[in-house]
This record gives C-alpha cells, sequence and structure tokens, in this order.
RNA sequence: GGCCCCAUAGUCUAGCGGUUAGGACGUUGGGUUCUCAUCCCAAAAACCCGGGUUCGAUUCCCGGUGGGGUCACCA
C-alpha cells in the first residue's frame, strides 16, 4: 500500500487520518470542538455524517467542481492533476461535481466539453454526473433543495438573515464607499430588520437573498496545508450571500454543503480561493461540520504573471489538443509546474507523479504557463514514437475522419489536381498564418486599420458570449456574424473580408463560415488575435511615417 | 486602496544553515548531418533589498520592495 509511517497507526477516531504537511502543524488551530464534530440532529436536513466517516477511513477524498461556463480550462487541468495525483496517493477517490448555479453563465455543451478534456487528459474521477455515485447528485443544480433547507436552518439558527436590499441599493452603496474610499462590502441594512417586518416582506413575496451574519469582530483562521496558518479579520468579512434571489446558491454555500454531504476530506484548489476561505470555515462552523484540511495551489499565470487568462493566453485544453500536443506530455509539462520529482527528473508519467507525490514537493508560488519547455518536449515524445504509432496518432488526432472529410468537401470543387489538396488545406492547420504577403487585404476601401483592428476585436470579444456563436457551427456563426454587422454598422462583405484573411491568411478560401468552421474555435481565436495586432502594427507604421 | 498569498537565471524548478547554488527549456557559440529537424560539446545567465538570529545565511525571524489574488445575487 505504500503508506508511510507517519500516516499509519490509524485508531476509530473521528479525524479522519491525514498526511502531515510539511508546514508545521498548528494545534488545534482550526480544529472543530468537539461537539462540532458530532453528527448534527437538526431534523429534516440528512446530514450524511455516517458516510463522511466510512468514506474518510478509506482514504481521502477529494473533489474538482469546474463551471460549466465555457471551454475547459487549463487550470482546471492543473487543479484536478494534483488532486488526483494525492487522492490516488493515499488510495483515495477523486470526484467530479459540476458547479453550474451561475444560469446566466451557463453554456450548454460545456459540461461534456470538460468531461472530453479531462479524459483525453487521462485524468479519471471517481464519481461524477456522468457516472454517478453514492454522494450524487454531482450537479449543483439538481441538489437546489437541500441548499434551500441548509439556508433555512441557518435562518431559524439566527446564523443568516434575508436581506432586501434591491441592486439599485447595492450600486450606490459600492459607489459611495468607494468614494469616501472606505472599505468595500455590504453594510449589514438587513441584518437586523424588525422580525414581523420580514414576515411582512416575504409574504408579499419581495424578492431577497439570504446573508451569512458574519461575526463584526474576532479573527478567522485556517490551516492551509501548503502554507501554514491564513488568519483574516472578521470585519475584512462581508455578509456573504448565501442563496440568491432567484433561488439558487452562491458558491459559497454550495461548495461548504456539498463538500460536506460529499465526504470531501481535502479541499485542493486554486490560490484564488483564499481569501474566501474564511467565509467557509465560517459556515462550517455555523452548521457545525468537521473542517476539510485546505490546499491551495498556486495560480498559473501569463507571461506577464497576471492570473491565466484567455484574454492573453490560450486556456482551453481543446486549443492544446487541436496544436497536437500529446496528452501524456502536456499533463507532465502541468505537472512541472508547481511539483518536481524527489530525484529531479523532469519527464513522468501521470503514475509516476502519484507514487511520488507528496505535498513537500508542491511549490506555490505562481508559475507562468510558458509553452517552449512544453514545445521541446513534445517534440522529443512525437520522435520517440513508432512509425506506427504516429501514423496512427495524425489519423486519429489531425486527420480524424470527421475533419478530413469536411476538408476534402471544402477543397474537392477548388482544386484542379489531385495533388493540391495538401497545399490548398494547409490553412486548416498549424497556429498562426504568415499576414505579410496578404497584408494589402486588411486594406479596406472606406475603413481605416484602426477601424478594422477595431472591428476584429470586438468581434473577437462577441464571439465568446453569444450563445450563437458559441456553437461553431457554420448557420448559426453567419446568423450571429450578419447581426453583429447591423448592430455595428458595417457591411457584411467588409467583415467578412477582414475576416477571411485574418483567419485563412489568403484572400481565397472556401464559404468564410465553413472555413472558420472546420479551422476550429481555438485556432480562430488564436488567428484573430495575431491579426488583430498585426493590423495595429500596420496602422502604428502608417501614423509613424505618415 | 484594504486584506491575503508569493519571491533562486528570460521561463519551470532543485536546494531545506557551511554547495564551485544543480537540472530542464530558451538564448549564444562550436561540431556531426547534402539542407532542415535531430544529435553532441561548450558558454553566458539567478538567490529582490535592509535589518536581525547565528561562528556562518539563498536557507530561520522582522520590515520594506516587487508580483499576484481578492474585495459580486461569478465560480
Amino acid at each position: 500500500m505504500g503508506r508511510s509511517a507517519r500516516s499509519r497507526g490509524r485508531k476509530r477516531t473521528v479525524v479522519p487520518e491525514r498526511p502531515v504537511p510539511r508546514v508545521q502543524r498548528i494545534p488545534d488551530a482550526a480544529a472543530p470542538s468537539s461537539s462540532a464534530l458530532r453528527p448534527s440532529a437538526h431534523g429534516e436536513v440528512r446530514s450524511g455524517s455516517g458516510l463522511w466517516y466510512a468514506a474518510a477511513a478509506m482514504g481521502p477524498r477529494v473533489r474538482i467542481a469546474p463551471s460549466p461556463t465555457g471551454d475547459p480550462h487549463v487550470g482546471t487541468a492543473y487543479v484536478a492533476l494534483f488532486n488526483l495525483a494525492f487522492a490516488r496517493k493515499h488510495g483515495g477517490e477523486m470526484v467530479l461535481r459540476i458547479e453550474d448555479t451561475d444560469r446566466s453563465r451557463f453554456s450548454p455543451g460545456s459540461e461534456r466539453a470538460i468531461f472530453e478534456a479531462l479524459t483525453w487528459l487521462g485524468l479519471e474521477w471517481d464519481e461524477g454526473p456522468d457516472r454517478g455515485g453514492a454522494f450524487g447528485p454531482y450537479r449543483q443544480s439538481e441538489r437546489l433543495a437541500r441548499y434551500r433547507a441548509y439556508a433555512d436552518r441557518l435562518l431559524e439558527a439566527g446564523k443568516a438573515y434575508r436581506c432586501f436590499c434591491t441592486r439599485e441599493r447595492l450600486d450606490a452603496l459600492r459607489k459611495e464607499q468607494m468614494a469616501r474610499k472606505a472599505r468595500l462590502g455590504y453594510d449589514g441594512h438587513c441584518r437586523n430588520l424588525d422580525p414581523a417586518e420580514v414576515e411582512r416582506l416575504v409574504a408579499e413575496s419581495r424578492p431577497h437573498v439570504v446573508r451569512l451574519k458574519v461575526p463584526r469582530t474576532g479573527r478567522t483562521v485556517f490551516h492551509d496545508g501548503l502554507r501554514g496558518e491564513i488568519g483574516i479579520d472578521n470585519v475584512e468579512i462581508d455578509d456573504q450571500v448565501l442563496l440568491k434571489s432567484d433561488g439558487y446558491p452562491t458558491y459559497h454555500l454550495a461548495n461548504v454543503v456539498d463538500d460536506h454531504e460529499m465526504a470531501i476530506t481535502h479541499v485542493i484548489r486554486g490560490e484564488e480561493w483564499i481569501t474566501s476561505t474564511p467565509k467557509h470555515v465560517l459556515l462550517y462552523e455555523a452548521f457545525g461540520w468537521q473542517l476539510p484540511e485546505f490546499y491551495h495551489l498556486g495560480l498559473l499565470r501569463n507571461p506577464d504573471r497576471s492570473k491565466l487568462s484567455k484574454r492573453k493566453n490560450p486556456v482551453s485544453i481543446d486549443y492544446y489538443r487541436a496544436m497536437g500536443y500529446l496528452p501524456g506530455t502536456f499533463l507532465n509539462y502541468l505537472g512541472t509546474l508547481g511539483f518536481s520529482m524527489p530525484d529531479g527528473r523532469e519527464r513522468f508519467t501521470l503514475q509516476e507523479m502519484i507514487d511520488a507525490f507528496d505535498w513537500s514537493r508542491v511549490n506555490v508560488g505562481g508559475p507562468v504557463f510558458d509553452r517552449s519547455k512544453l514545445d521541446a518536449w513534445n517534440g522529443d515524445d512525437l520522435r520517440a514514437m513508432s512509425a506506427e504509432a504516429f501514423e496512427e496518432l495524425v489519423f486519429d488526432e489531425v486527420l480524424g475522419p470527421g475533419r478530413w472529410r469536411r476538408i476534402l468537401e471544402l477543397v474537392q470543387p477548388r482544386i484542379a489536381r489531385l495533388d493540391e489538396i495538401v497545399p490548398y488545406a494547409a490553412m486548416f492547420f498549424g497556429e498562426l498564418v504568415d499576414y505579410e504577403k496578404v497584408a494589402g487585404a486588411f486594406r479596406l476601401k472606406k475603413r481605416s486599420l484602426a477601424e478594422s483592428a477595431a472591428i476584429l476585436s470586438a468581434y473577437l470579444e462577441a464571439i465568446e458570449s453569444d450563445p450563437e456563436a458559441r456553437t461553431f457551427e457554420p448557420e448559426p456563426l453567419e446568423a450571429f456574424s450578419r447581426r453583429f454587422c447591423t448592430e455595428h454598422g458595417w457591411k457584411p462583405r467588409e467583415l467578412f473580408s477582414l475576416l477571411r484573411v485574418a483567419v485563412a491568411g489568403r484572400t481565397a478560401a472556401p464559404p468564410l463560415f465553413d472555413t472558420m468552421v472546420v479551422c476550429g474555435k481555438d485556432r480562430c481565436r488564436a488567428r484573430l488575435k495575431d491579426a488583430i495586432r498585426f493590423v495595429r502594427a500596420m496602422a502604428a507604421a502608417e501614423s509613424e511615417s505618415g
């Protein structure tokens, strides 16, 4: 089993065994009182504590909790990798939970894309919406009744309150706080409303939220397995919204309730969550639940060291797949961003990382996601393959039957000789294209270069949020694009010719939207970005010389 | 701005009081190869600053600086 000596000698205690963190543990720093360990007996809400203990005795339970709001993010894979490495190392389990409580940002298809991307990488979870498990359902949208019941429980216990403040009032409040440079946050306006008044407002079904009643004094401290003790004064903590006016929970409530009900023992997530962890700790305390162990990983960064974002970097796992990175190589690269092998080896498999995994070998400085090493390794790995394996991979990943067929359909009418297929189809492959030879095509009769760059930029932006554009299928994409033109006062032919050059790197190409779709969303995005950069440079050069 | 986290070459990292500060990618130079890619050799390149603690700090503590995160009815 390979358990270390220090983690042996398990007793039947309420606290599950845990690996000893590198940073010295401050005894009882955040340990709940013994009364808090007892399964709570608050009546109608099932606490699930029995399952909690049973599971904990079998090894850690961790979770990844992606939000289905867009393309599968490399950050999700990064966090999943560390969760999995830890869980597997200790014979535990990983849960995949879909955090779909934001209806406005929900993106259909995103959930499946997440499953596929993680599966491609070989990051396998034990329980999830797609494969069930004893702690389901694993989609938060399917657990709404629970969150409401728990919120009620807090309300009854006087640990939360209903807030009827309007959006307008909140906006005005924030504005005023900013003007005086005061601490931002909810002012507790509804915190002590007269119960009769609350009853009246509820009776007339006035929209409201439920907020946590955060203590105004004191300090909330928790232990981070990678960073030691972290504390924040309670005055810094807002009266966090738990239940939105649409009846959906916020992340804070849902994540605490689910982590408890799903018997999660170790919460391993990105550093961005550190400042909200005290809110979660307060919630655990309010419910009287056992705290999980927290581990906050460093955040993946852009080259400028800001948090990795799609504005500055491709962040979709699909992009890296489309560019032809090998999943094992990609995962290996992610692993080296923060983890190192005891023997200094840099090339390792997932299994080797699992076997060697230890928190003392995890670095929390946020690493820059810089592809140059990944490229070198990927080349090494391609070279190391047999010709047969390489061929198979090319036909699977680059010339897959569906994609190759679509390419041929587009190419067939446009060539005179079979042999022209490959040069003609070149635009569908490779990352960026060379605009030097077609630079003139960016010059429109009635538009300045700056205007052209601006419209491309707006288009790139719009394509991310528009539901039709997001499908990335020819018809909806065209419908969206035409609508975009009218909204921006552009003629379709003007915009479309810019798009054609930007995406294909040529002035002649198959129908624009077919071309875009076959190139793929990620490649289009990258080329569009590059084209914008190129056109801006042209504009700058021009204004300098003219 | 308040709070919180972080700090070894351009990038990812090793180091856990005494080292010529190690490796990888990248860069530069050279070699092999008809070219390219590969491969081989070599080089340049880092402990953010200031105080402590210590016989001795890259390493421990404090402060500063810098970077990042967070301050939503988003997660």
